[in-house]
DNA sequence: CGAGGAATTGAGATACATCAACTTGCGTGG
DNA sequence: CCACGCAAGTTGATGTATCTCAATTCCTCG
């Protein structure tokens, strides 16, 4: 699963400053007490499965990954798509068992934390201990965030304004980094595989989006809310 | 909109040991530096709006609250259920704004603690700290969890696993009180008021449960969960 | 160049929403 | 205590959003 794990230097980490050891002093960072490991791994590998015992907590370096819960009958809903900088994993701290299976949407880099070493380790040193409550936190508006999607829009909706979200984290205009299946979409968004495939077709007819390998371009994503949420519905 | 406020006692409060207030001495809980104010709203009394400067968070004692959030086309969602233990408004800690309104479904008494109290009081005494990370964890994982339930199910899945679950709460088999209406219902499981009474009545006549005045009654849940969810969406 | 998964497209079925009429329960005021 | 009135609930008819199943095309990769 992991190709070439090597033992991460955090000091000349490039996401040092926006991961959980963001604030920490350069002693502190080389006085972690506490191995981080390298790793990464290609498109499609599974880094965990749902009701495994949690062992490690990831930060994700490059790349995208999704966690996944699945139903007993083999449905499966993707509860988060993760990002750059973002934690997972973390459920760990307080459950002995991974709530969900995370897999990899594209090749991707993570650091590896051990989950006990980093629980000592935010035991002693709060400022990761703050960092570590305030992605639960987010990870909370988010997921009920979610639940709005899910409960309140209708598929139009729900797809726009997820593409929207997906491509603000880039800047304006440009085209975007897709990784995302139309299946994983629909498993994301509730949908049928074959209704986003509609529905991306109805944007690209209406001149709303354009999309080339992986790559997404949305000229505007004012006018794809406009057009797409013509209730209202999306502020 | 709040009768009589108080100042509580902490000290012979039933919720004690059930409170984010459980485990702290008697020393600590006498001298808390903080004044906890009791207060009782009647039914559909608004503690708060989304929006709103949050100023105090809440443990609920007696009743039910609903949070919701509202679409900008008038169509709500309800985010979260609370219930006897339960604390919310405490994204004020993190945010200016409360994120959600609250909504009190019953009569219902209520602890109100000062927010910016409850931030030193939790810098001062540990076990305040993690009881109030331990609610945010818990938060995280049911919205995760209705999460799966809003995207992956269908209807009568979706309510007759809400119903089973509000009635775990109970000693099985007892008429549970129900104060839910079926647009409330509708708004929580993301359906239409007149598609959540069919479903009740369906439900009904298949035995799988009766209802009269606010008191709902669940001969058995597995039986419930069995005939609702032929799929096996709910294990 | 060929093969296999992903995407698209169509036709048909169905789950759920919407709209409207009607009933039931219940508090209120005469 | 009854009658009224309103809100909640029910029920039916109809519309529509979305799913399902199946066939076809498109990529991508070996």
């Amino acid at each position: 699963m992991t190709t070439h794990p090597r033992i991460s230097d955090c000091l000349h980490c490039a996401m040092r400053d926006r991961s959980i050891f963001a604030g920490l002093s350069l002693d502190d960072l080389r006085d972690l007490g506490m191995e981080v490991h390298d790793i990464s791994v290609p498109a499609t590998d599974m880094l965990y499965l749902e009701g495994d015992r949690a062992r490690y907590a990831y930060t994700l370096r490059e790349g995208a990954v999704k966690l996944v819960k699945t139903l007993a009958n083999g449905r499966a809903q993707i509860v988060r798509l993760l990002h750059h900088g973002d934690l997972f994993g973390f459920e760990g701290l307080r459950e002995t068992a991974y709530q969900h299976s995370a897999i990899a949407l594209t090749r991707t880099d993570l650091c590896r934390l051990d989950l006990v070493a980093l629980e000592a380790l935010s035991r002693r040193l709060p400022s990761v201990h703050d960092a570590i409550n305030q992605r639960w936190f987010n990870a909370l508006q988010q997921a009920e965030t979610r639940i709005v999607e899910l409960g309140a829009k209708n598929a139009d909706e729900r797809l726009a304004t997820f593409l929207s979200q997906w491509c603000s984290a880039y800047p304006a205009g440009d085209a975007v980094p897709f990784p995302l299946t139309r299946q994983e979409l629909g498993e994301f968004l509730g949908l049928s595989t074959e209704h986003v495939s509609r529905l991306m077709a109805e944007f690209k007819r209406r001149g709303l989006l354009t999309e080339r390998k992986n790559l997404l371009h949305i000229p505007d994503t004012r006018q794809l809310i406009l057009h797409a949420c013509a209730s209202g519905a999306c502020a």
